[in-house]
DNA sequence: CTGGATACCAAGCAAGTGCTTGGTAGGCTA
DNA sequence: TAGCCTACCAAGCACTTGCTTGGTATCCAG
């Protein structure tokens, strides 16, 4: 149980505990690095420790990736569902996933591209089976909405949805290589350029059809 | 000297070398396991060897990385350089820009592969600067493109050219996650839906403006 | 002033890493 | 049949990996 979020004792202290300190730290070096590349030495190296001394805090390694990820989705599906569940049409659902997707990118900044660089890997262990069911249903929400985005006649009906979907995805998430939190473009200034690229070409009425 | 390419003796057996065979299996698990994460032991058993005997064939393991990723830069500016010198439009430039990039990702899977996902790491060693350099002027091509696309009128003038061009660098180079050479879609195919999504979303004249 | 919790250090182990060394079997050529 | 070349094996070296163990200094509650 790595996510359990209940370790710590209770009167804590200045806000963000030593343990919430390491983990972001090894965060930004999975992120930069990749989890395999990145060694425990360099985690406490960079913490101003000994290795060793990280298992005082921490299981081992994965267990450090683990509560990383879980987090990170758990927060991200709350997002999600909200959306899901609200009475939207379905291209303006559409765009909001994608907004709430950069969002994320702006906010869990490594946690993303520990994922979008790692999970494939992580995925082979038992432990992070969860990883897969994510990206299910991620795919049954995207594919869901396009589908109805096309019944509704809001998105073109020419169009390979398992083909758009992946191009959606894809241009999403690898964002997270290029941006930075912090300089001039926020997140929804991202979104909202990617939107008007995509929907333009996606939405119905196109001028070239 | 990694890709000097004569290596082998004068009278070549029976159309591919022992060493290319090896090279492409080493590609292979470049490809899906990542170069850091593919021990040399990983490569000799594929190829059903001792590890040692693998450096009969090639110095180092970096030297093998060499050899796939400057070949497979050598031939793709081939097809950019051809592209650049003709005489045709801008957009008609992109289109075939984009379309050899697609080609790339069916020819030279794994090279494509390792090239998105290592290129970086491999990048912090001086032997591998000529990445950098190659990433500039693809960076330098495809932007000038955009913007004499704009220019001439072909495509759309409010548009961040410097966002456009990461939006299209990346759908297009990530597609090598999910493509998979041999299946129902050709290179061709892919890059005909992509470039309807894109242009259709990019091209002068939508109906949303 | 005692007892327990927290946060760390110092040292090191077993497994695995890239690569080297010295050698061998078989084929081709002169 | 001698000499060389290609392709490989068997063993192991120096180093790095994640993780363990036994210990210490500091703090705060009773």
């Amino acid at each position: 149980m790595p996510s359990a979020g209940v370790a710590t004792s209770s009167t804590n202290g200045p806000e963000t505990s030593r343990r919430d300190e390491l983990l972001a730290i090894a965060a930004g070096l999975f992120a930069e690095r990749g989890f395999k590349n990145t060694t425990v030495r360099d985690i406490a190296d960079a913490a101003g420790i000994l290795s060793g001394s990280l298992y005082h805090h921490f299981d081992s390694k994965e267990s450090m990736v683990d509560e990383l990820l879980d987090t990170f989705q758990t927060e991200l599906w709350r997002s999600y569902d909200a959306i899901e569940a609200s009475d939207a049409s379905p291209r303006t659902k559409l765009e909001a996933v994608v907004r709430a997707s950069f969002e994320a990118i702006g906010e869990h900044h490594s946690e993303v591209a520990i994922f979008q660089s790692d999970a494939l890997y992580l995925a082979t262990f038992e432990r992070f089976s969860y990883l897969i069911e994510r990206n299910r249903k991620f795919r049954e929400l995207w594919t869901g909405l396009l589908e109805a985005g096309v019944a509704s006649g809001e998105l073109r009906a020419d169009l390979d949805v398992a083909l758009v979907y992946r191009f959606l995805r894809d241009t999403v998430w690898v964002a997270v290589r290029w941006y930075r939190p912090g300089g001039s473009l926020t997140p929804a200034d991202v979104a909202d350029q990617y939107l008007t690229i995509l929907l333009e070409g996606i939405a119905k009425g196109s001028p070239h059809a």
